[in-house]
DNA sequence: CGGCATCCAATTCGATACTG
DNA sequence: CAGTATCGAATTGGATGCCG
């Protein structure tokens, strides 16, 4: 057996399953969107409050790039005036075990993030 | 006991938690490049071999940021022409749980991924 | 080899204004 | 409320050339 090429072809099955998964969370708020609707149901302006800094537009956006992927539904309730809820499907709530390393890595690492972030905003 | 109240809390700080990781995290390549240096050391040009598509220009940047937030350490080689190699540090292999649920997500949803990427295409 | 500097094109992002 | 339209700014990316 050669060691090496087994590396070679974990590795690069690893790599091409990594940027797949990347393919579908790129954009610079997929991942809180799904983190924020994993808690359950949201309408547009509830997902604009607890996504600080997100405007309307890349909402819009990145939500509609979502559903178009299976990850979320949309759904248009008839009240007046509008209503629109968002929800993970399945599928969405599959990416859950990611989101849930995401948030325990930093919540154990949220001092170090926030001291190297600062040394930044300084340059 | 204010269940409501307490889901606020868990969610606020679960959501704080997933942006300090993004801060680390952000760009179009960090998460791939930390993938690919999971596996060992890389030099320069073997980082641009293994990841697919990343420009020269990009590469440095991002390796930069990564090296700024401590997560990769740079060791240049007294050889000649020069070499330069780069490794994730403890703190970066911290982040091995969520490259890992990535690569395993990416796996398992293969398929799906790539029948709707090349849907999008035909737009 | 491992970069940095420059120029330029393409894409993404954000603020504001507006609509049903 | 839930978006869309539009414009300008910022980021990204490629190509090329240069340097130690």
């Amino acid at each position: 057996m050669d060691k090496e090429l087994l590396d070679m072809d974990a590795c690069s099955a690893h790599h091409l399953a990594i940027r797949d998964t990347m393919d579908v969370l790129s954009g610079k708020w997929k991942i809180r969107l799904i983190g924020s609707l994993s808690f359950g149901k949201k309408r547009f302006m509830e997902l604009i409050g607890s996504i600080d800094g997100i405007a309307a537009k890349m909402l819009s956006k990145e939500l509609q790039e979502l559903e178009l992927n299976g990850l979320v539904k949309r759904t248009v309730l008839n009240t007046k005036p509008v209503t629109v809820e968002y929800e993970l499907t399945e599928y969405g709530y599959s990416l859950k075990p990611i989101i849930k390393e995401m948030a325990s890595w930093g919540m154990q690492h949220r001092e170090r993030v926030i001291r190297a972030m600062s040394v930044k905003e300084k340059v």
